[in-house]
DNA sequence: TTGTACGCGTTATCAG
DNA sequence: CTGATAACGCGTACAA
């Protein structure tokens, strides 16, 4: 491996000062036209660029943001990443990605990774909510002493930094709106867990709506599970195995479109032809969603432009003193097949239903 | 926003030199209990950690590999990249990401960005083969002279640089023969171009496989298309539109999975029923092929592994010599129930069929 | 317009 | 065992 060519290097060869160097290289418009093509000359010839580290150093920030969360290859969340590389890039700002796999909370060992390389800014997504609320503050407190704090957060959550919150309300309205429009009354919800503790409060979320449209909240409805496929599959089964089918469901909303997949997946498995026999509504519009069958009706939480919203806000808390405060992207509902919308309006499960 | 604290406050504060507080902190036997405690005690006090920047800038090195590939929100992708994220870090090393986007070619911007952050090796994925071969070996050569470098390749690219190769021969053998075991013999390929400038080769190497085995290689068997899902509702509804029924391929083989969820939407929505009017495979061996329906028979060329032999590669040429070498790891073929395979044997399209 | 000299935060070397 | 001090590569006052 060769040795990089430094300023040093560049100067000496084109006989002047590294200063007139970097004043080459930031086009800095006080060079005479001649010592300039002479130096750009030799920094063409050694295909020369400065050091990163040393501009950091001197300048002590690193034009670098820190995203921070679980895994990228989960869909949620690369599309969450992608949004904000590009976002922060447009501003000329690189950005890193931290894991924390299904390590939940956001451990110490990441806290100080990113005091060690003086990010500019950070963002955390997803899960770790989890964390407990002492700690969470703690850890939340300390970054923010020395650079911008985004989160992009359950709404109720409140934490002294940037946050850009999920719009939660929404995304368990939607739903059983839609639903209960088109006549459904009995409405399950599977996946993630009803306790408040779950990271998104979404269960907690659905039954609130429940609880509105004055529809039968019935303990069988939800069984917790995971955030997977296997997990929706598993769920179905033993909510279904559990229920006479006088008593089951007319439709499923669930904790997110993986979810969904497996859910699907074991309904026709048991015979059920969808979605006459059994609605289903999934949350974050992943691509796949126009692609099953029946096309999978979905809830839009824009991870993209709340990523953007929160790296916009981190590059201008950097300017500015630091700032928290709170904004929501509204959820939007995609309406496609699986709830059968496109055959209009129908009244599933009435007959048996208990009116209230 | 805080000053962070550096060597020097702690080395006053504990009253030591700065070289103590370093020997401290790299946990440098030669220290005394004594002193050790009372320095440690100040660093805790002040949560103070080394600054990366000037370990970097002392050290001429950075602890982090480079990944450049176009896109992580892609499947393919973002398991590769998971893959050597966790690979670099469990040998103490960062990963830093880099997205082309649809740019497909190796840009100057992004080996001068990489050249500037002093990686310390780096892998590249995908897309960058179509860029014109001397630019390309003019690129890696230039990059290869300061860091090893690495890439996921076709088979039949020969670069001066460590070569991961995708097993292009078994990805296109396994499903024909495959197919060709269960009785098809007309057998389409869709997605991607069959042009050899093609990215991945994958067409090409399909029409090798159909040769080989002495099938028709009908033009109206391949249209070129895209890497989406709508690219292959097109596709599949162009091809077939062009043809008498009787001219029909009975499988087709696609160019990754999500073309293939793309054809298998479109064919329901001609009406024809999965796998018995038309087997299908995929490849990639995405998460959703279980999920589809008919779940999808795949191959999988395994990028995970892949790229974990990659950054240990990386890893290795960073401290010995840089070496140029070339391996492979096998595709294997994940088999499902879009082909029928579960069925048993069966001669589609046979009696159409003119034998050669 | 150009050059000198210092600081940025660490580590390593060499004395003590 | 501990402390000066010189790099590391760059930007930037300040001076010429």
């Amino acid at each position: 491996m060769d040795r990089k060519v430094t300023i040093y290097d560049i100067a000496r060869e084109a006989g002047v000062s590294t200063a007139t160097v970097t004043r080459v290289v930031r086009k800095d418009p006080h060079v005479s036209e001649k010592t300039r093509q002479k130096v750009q000359r030799v920094i063409d010839a050694h295909a020369y660029t400065p050091s990163v580290s040393a501009q950091n150093l001197e300048g002590g920030r690193s034009r670098a943001l820190a995203v921070v969360l679980p895994v990228v290859s989960n869909l949620y969340f690369n599309r969450l990443f992608d949004a904000a590389y590009w976002e922060a890039e447009k501003n000329g700002c690189s950005v890193r990605l931290f894991q924390t796999r299904e390590n939940q909370a956001i451990s110490p060992e990441v806290v100080s990774e990113l005091l060690r390389c003086r990010m500019d800014g950070v963002l955390f997504a997803g899960s770790i909510w989890s964390t407990d609320r002492g700690d969470l503050n703690a850890a939340l407190e300390k970054l923010g002493k020395y650079m911008p704090v985004a989160t992009i957060c359950p709404a109720d959550v409140e934490l002294d930094c940037i946050c850009i919150q999920s719009d939660l309300i929404n995304c368990a309205r939607l739903p059983v709106r839609h639903l209960h429009t088109l006549g459904h009354r009995r409405i399950a919800f599977l996946g993630g867990s009803m306790h408040s503790k779950d990271v998104s409060r979404r269960g907690t979320g659905f039954l609130d709506q429940l609880r509105r449209l004055d529809l039968p909240d019935d303990p069988a409805y939800h069984v917790d599970a995971g955030y997977d496929m296997e997990s929706g599959e598993r769920a179905v089964l033993r909510m279904l195995s559990g229920l006479d089918r006088a008593r089951w469901p007319s439709a499923i909303v669930t904790f997110n479109d993986l979810v969904a997949l497996g859910v699907m997946k074991q309904l026709k498995k048991m015979g059920l032809s969808l979605p006459r026999d059994m609605a289903i509504i999934g949350c974050d519009n992943q691509f796949f969603c126009a692609y099953t069958d029946p096309a999978l009706t979905s809830v839009d939480l824009h991870p993209e432009e709340m990523a953007q919203s929160a790296v916009r806000e981190l590059l201008l808390a950097r300017e500015s003193s630091a700032r928290s405060f709170a904004m929501v992207r509204d959820a939007t509902l995609v309406i496609r097949e699986s709830c059968g919308a496109h055959l209009g309006r129908r009244g599933f499960g009435q007959t048996e239903e208990s009116r209230t």
